[in-house]
DNA sequence: CTCTGTGAATGCTTTCACAGCG
DNA sequence: CGCTGTGAAAGCATTCACAGAG
């Protein structure tokens, strides 16, 4: 089996969506629905699901239920993972809150910060510790997530000790692309570039794919 | 003039590291080192700036002060923007105050929340608003960009508002698509979606493109 | 040499078009 | 009918390979 990118993304999103239909007691989607959900054709979901060999009924489209089962199944987003936080500023600590992390599987089960005083002022039910006890919570508590918004200038650093500690996944807030062996899987979300992706695609010298 | 999604994206993060190379006084950049800096390859990035008739110096590379200029220019990511937040929970009061944004030349001067009780609770520099007032505040203040971290059941009504404003791109950190007319430029950021992503691609059964 | 600039070739992804099924 | 499933075609993006320039 073997996905591209643009694949996985597109079924992680229909997957997301999915969950919702079901919280909402729908029973059926077509191709057609799931693509409008998810900004995609549905020739494109057909395939993206085909690829997996799970299969629809004709004239109803997919099972809710069963489809979110399979996708799950077949991207290993049915199993928890636990993930951690570094870095608690502003935006760190508001991911320690962020529920949907947990409604969907992710727990998050530390955050790490270099400012003790700012481990004690804290006011939040998930374990916090200073980073100089990364490696030793990573391993008691078996955290293959990290999600690192530190600084940016530290956010190699940082990476390299997550990884050390058997960290295999990395969500990146900072600014920076980090460094990192090829089987670590890793994504780079940057604000500010997300925001001048939008005003260069407004100045409109682009094409609309 | 005519670029792809993942060009635009690819030049957005070039810029952004233009910036970086600046500060630290480095003068001159090859093909190779941004492509490095951005995770891509060199022809790509040397494509990339000669789709935009910017060129280089043979055996120096680009020289790092005037390829921010031009592409910047090209891109117009000169020009400053206004931008506003609306949902000043957690996340969106975090957003409030990343400073980033303002260096980049992303002035967020406005932000929204429903609840007048968190809002005379604010700490912060920018001015904050009731939602009612979304639409005089976005005219008045000439906001083009509009970053919307309100619960996902709202997103799309909170965007409707926006964009009847005036308002032409959007970051939407709720976890809905939300559906708007196709000259409105937007970027959606799920996190969870990316942790999702994290997970499947940890799962292996993927390629590595 | 070492780097850029770029047509040509390759390799992906997406789209199309239509058979199959209830 | 209205939907899925899928080979074939089309459309893109990336990579290659090498000329050009200092």
């Amino acid at each position: 089996m073997s996905l591209s990118n643009n694949s996985i993304e597109r079924i992680c999103k229909i997957f997301g969506y999915l969950d919702t239909l079901d919280k909402q007691g729908t029973k059926f989607a077509s191709s057609l629905d799931l693509a409008k959900a998810i900004g995609a054709t549905s020739y494109t979901v057909r395939k993206d699901i085909s690829l997996l060999n799970i299969i629809g009924y004709t004239r109803k489209g997919y099972d809710v239920k069963t489809l979110k089962e399979e996708l799950g199944q077949k991207l290993c987003l049915n199993k928890k993972r636990n993930a951690c936080i570094v870095g608690l500023g502003r935006l760190g600590s508001a991911l320690l809150d962020y529920e949907k992390f947990q409604e969907d599987g992710f727990d998050v089960v530390a955050g790490f910060d270099s400012n003790i005083n700012k481990l004690e002022r804290i006011r939040t039910d998930i374990d916090v510790y200073p980073v100089s006890r990364i490696n030793e919570i990573i391993i008691r508590k078996h955290i293959e997530l990290g999600i690192i918004a530190v600084p940016s200038e530290y956010a190699q650093n940082i990476a390299d000790t997550l990884i050390k500690a058997g960290v295999t996944g990395i969500l990146n807030f900072s600014y920076v692309k980090i460094n990192l062996p090829k089987n670590i899987i890793n994504v780079n979300l940057d604000f500010t570039n997300s925001l001048r992706f939008i005003a260069a695609k407004l100045s409109g010298n682009t094409t609309n794919k």
